[in-house]
DNA sequence: TTGTAAGCGTTATCAG
DNA sequence: CTGATAACGCTTACAA
């Protein structure tokens, strides 16, 4: 018996001095030729491949992992994988790093800190090769783990506190003046803003964003009303309804995130109004309702793959060159006009 | 100097040993106090825990793997990440992952049965201690690799030749039949049915299950017209435009699947049609469009979350004990009636 | 170019 | 109940 601590039926794994015996070499070499070093005779290496077919060997990551300090695994830490926006955000980052010869461990924080923290150290615990994270808060101490472990990290999404690695995010600023200018361009002077949970970066910068181009273009400032609702749709449905209903109603709606988009969507078609000619309506990301509803969703689109895309390769660059200028990756939103906002209206 | 191989500047690591030497004991029964092995006495076992707090130890991941021949961590096998019905699926099955200490990998397959092979093969090389398996095809080649490699597994949504193990389906005769029955109460003699590519053995029973019930419904079987297309909206809005532009089109629509279900909304609304005055449609599998469009639409929805929850309690289970009788639970479909469906209509 | 052998950090056997 | 120690499978420095 060659093991010891081995159960008598369980089928014994092909290791690589089987491989090695197989092939009348040693376990140095047929390392070398798997993970090709390249300073192995051509016939040696031959009769090396022809003995791992022959016994179908399949390398063993754990012992591979112990010695190199590494396993080839990515975290990938999001706050809601329901969430379309997170989905195509993860396919995007699965292709890349498939095609690289690594694996994705899938972390859902739903945006709570302590879980972010336990898959942070469970990243460590790994020794996994690289994180991305879209952080649950701006608080840096998470992160800072990482950091610390020096494990390669791109933060996506949402910017944190004081980190200064790598990452990619989204022209927030930006989203929230395409928003406000597109409204402002039709004349309209009063609109209801409708905002997530202000902890997020995404929903402040969206905020100052929207203010900022409203101001510029001289409108007055009463006739904003900023609203910062829960992250469920329901409340975004109340305070639409409540708005509405009111003696001087908003002629335009803005809803900063997806969730936000549908609740409010939904309570101006229970109020009987129609979108535009009663009000208008632009919402926040992609997704299928936008377009199958009638009339079709005005809408700020992020470009999705392109982050994760951008995110994996930056990820990739890192592990090589653990000490090079970060990156700092800004992309910007577009807006997709469709039916929810309409011609100028009479001022 | 104590460890080899190490370069200057990278920050040690805390190991088992040093814990040890902090509380003055071995590493023997620093890693008994740390596995719960509840044989040591609890003076010596807090002094542990009080060295473990003060060195900031994180047990090593990799080592353990090697040790025990093992990693805490599943792989999770899905066709398309970015289908709510996966990302629902999975989050489930994550959720109680990690309430058990154990990560998941995320594999899309894309349906790619080449793909679905490395995934599985990186299960086995990296000797995760569960699979869960939504494959891509009825072909059982790949699901033999892992009974083969002794490691838990649960299929799961698509049945797999002649696997035996554990599994967690739909009762996907029933959809079929709860679809037909709906129909059929409500006095259609004429209705299109969309299935998606045959392979996969939900389309096929879907189909079966129709079928009986129309047949039992003594219904004319001219009257059913089965179409198969591939599993883009594109060819589904095609198919319903072409049928509704004919002499006697169907005053129903059946589509089998959640993408063909989007494609055929489309369709009738394109086409001018009121739904359900002059076609009713159903439709299959819970989305957010469903009930954000008017009329919403009347579906077969599948118990999603339950489907991941009883997959990974499965699993669980099996990983205590791989020898015991497998599972072969089947959940049922229900039928959610909204507005595209409406009352009985004129024989 | 190839082989030898020393670890990587942990767990579990065995002896005390 | 605790400690010493031998693996687990792989990579790589060093020797030949």
């Amino acid at each position: 018996m060659k093991r010891k601590h081995q159960s008598i039926d369980a089928p014994q794994r092909v290791r690589m001095i089987d491989v090695a015996r197989a092939a009348g070499v040693s376990t140095a070499t047929v390392s070398r030729v798997l993970s090709n070093a390249g300073t192995v005779k051509p016939d040696l290496a031959e009769r090396v491949m022809e003995a791992v077919r022959r016994t179908h060997y399949v390398p063993d990551s754990t012992g591979r992992a112990l010695r190199r300090q590494r396993s080839d695994v990515w975290a990938v830490i999001v706050s809601d994988i329901q969430n379309p926006y997170f989905s195509r955000l993860v396919a995007s980052i699965e292709q890349i790093a498939t095609a690289n010869g690594l694996s994705i461990v899938l972390c859902n924080t739903g945006e709570d800190l302590d879980r972010e923290r336990r898959f942070i150290a469970n990243a460590i615990s790994q020794r996994m090769c690289g994180v991305i994270l879209t952080a649950a808060s701006e608080a840096d101490e998470n992160v800072e783990l990482l950091t610390r472990a020096r494990i390669a990290t791109v933060v996506v999404d949402r910017r944190v506190g004081s980190y200064e690695g790598d990452s990619v995010l989204l022209n927030n600023v930006l989203v929230g003046r395409l928003a406000a200018n597109h409204l402002i361009e039709r004349g309209h002077q009063r609109v209801l803003c409708l905002f997530g949970p202000s902890a997020a970066s995404t929903t402040f910068d969206r905020y100052l964003g929207f203010q900022a181009a409203w101001t510029e273009a001289h409108r007055d400032r009463h006739g904003l009303q900023l609203v910062e609702t829960n992250i469920h749709a329901g409340g975004a449905r109340q305070a639409t309804a409540s708005a509405l209903a009111r003696a001087h109603p908003p002629t335009a709606i803005y809803a900063a995130n997806a969730v936000l988009s549908m609740g409010v969507y939904r309570a101006v078609q229970e109020s009987g109004r129609r979108m535009p000619e009663d009000v208008s309506l632009i919402g926040t990301d992609d997704a299928d309702w936008t377009t199958m509803v009638s009339p079709q969703v005005t809408l700020i689109s992020q470009p999705v793959e392109e982050m994760g895309t951008r995110a994996a390769s930056i990820l990739l660059e890192r592990m090589e060159d653990p000490d090079g200028e970060p990156h700092h990756v800004v992309v910007s939103p577009s807006l997709i006009e469709r039916e929810t906002t309409g011609a100028t209206i009479a001022p």
